[in-house]
DNA sequence: TCTCTCTCTTTGAGTACTCAAAGAGAACGG
DNA sequence: CCGTTCTCTTTGAGTACTCAAAGAGAGAGA
């Protein structure tokens, strides 16, 4: 069995791995980073992975997921997302602080709650920031979602997905009413002015810098409903 | 923040104290059994609560729990059977396995996800296996309940809790129909031969030794509904 | 009282994880 | 082509937890 530890580390490099242009492997640096450890932790931690046959490592050359590392970071992003559901669905929690919860719980559910939690839930594809879950076996759904910095403008669009996942950001989002499921349009966008304005269900507008209004992903909305 | 560790000390010291008789100190030799651990080890870990202010502990004369170690106990005691009581009720999950999950799960749960569950659930006063619920501020209901091996013969009673929670004790008593909530009634009890034999629902006849009887625990039944 | 035995404590060592700081490669600017 | 700089690796050490085995107290039986 993979310590929480060893799950947290393969969980991150498959972020860190996705986030960045894929195919290349992972800087040890940026490893460290994101697991708010020391360079020197990340790169032996590294080699215990390696012999243990989850990750593939040569100095100096960085990191990536060996088959076997990927379907556990899977598995790990398989009990992560249902549980985030599960807080949100079930027990009412807060949208934007499922995440940090769902980091404590992830390592606590064994096969037999996850899947009991899965059918509880009616095996949801989707986790409540648009993020999908893996299933059982590790096959994924990656919808082809474009972000409102470059989705074509004044065409409703409705919003799927958040990728930045940080409480205060979340936050954000919902009070600008731009959760997954929302109707927005992008009603100008500046690439100068480094800006773009939206329409929130046709009525609030909000002006979101680029890398701001790329981190929310959307796709074209749905007839409207009148 | 106590460890899981840590967590897992106290709860099991908690429950050492409770089942040998009352405000005796605990041996290090029955605590370190209770934890699967050699004696060496619970003595430092003892060594190292009693800094922390979570034990009292003197060399060859037994621990107990400080006040602060025993309000701390009782919050993962909550925190276990609320989740136990969640797994059966709203997983679905067998009533015989929800001990060992809730192990794990106990450690992974926040004071927010705790109150969630225990509004889903109806704020709760026992577990499946008939164990009270500490309430959030540590106070705790212990009725006086006898066991199958002690209430009076002959007269309906309704099983009330399982003191022995191991797995296959659990299935045992799952067959034989003795679930709490089970209406039964002792036809006899002869201490000579340390068996008694169990009238389950009226029908079907059980016959325990003193010992399991006695980790059966009963009220007296409400009236008959016929 | 003496010694045997039982339990408890101490000591030394190992695993998993971490950091600080020193050392080694590689790349980039001149 | 050479040195500065950046990143990565190594080394040494610390914390939390564990065991094995040796040592120490304390009571029980002779």
């Amino acid at each position: 069995m993979a310590s929480s530890t060893v799950e947290d580390y393969l969980k991150t490099l498959y972020a860190v791995h996705q986030s960045s242009g894929e195919a290349t492997n992972v800087p040890i640096g940026r490893l460290a980073s994101a697991m708010g450890v020391v360079p020197g932790t990340a790169t032996s931690m590294m080699k215990a992975l390696a012999d243990a046959g989850l990750v593939e490592y040569a100095s100096r050359a960085g990191v990536r997921l060996s088959p076997r590392g990927e379907q556990l970071a899977l598995h790990v992003l398989r009990r992560h997302r249902i549980v985030e559901l599960f807080l949100v669905e079930v027990l009412g929690l807060d949208w934007s602080v499922v995440h940090e919860e769902a980091d404590l719980l992830e390592h606590a559910i064994s096969d037999r709650v996850l899947e009991k939690l899965d059918l509880l839930l009616g095996s949801p594809r989707f986790d409540p920031h648009g993020d999908p879950i893996p299933t059982p076996d590790g096959t994924f759904e990656e919808p082809e979602w474009v972000s409102l910095a470059t989705c074509p403008t004044g065409v409703r669009q409705q919003v799927m997905r958040i990728l930045n996942q940080q409480i205060d950001f979340l936050q954000f989002v919902e009070r600008q009413g731009l959760r997954p499921g929302a109707i927005v349009k992008v009603r100008s966008r500046d690439a100068d002015a480094d800006t773009s304005t939206i329409l929130v269900h046709g009525r609030k507008a909000a002006s979101l810098s680029l890398a701001v209004a790329s981190q929310i992903l959307v796709a074209a909305a749905p007839s409207p409903s009148a």
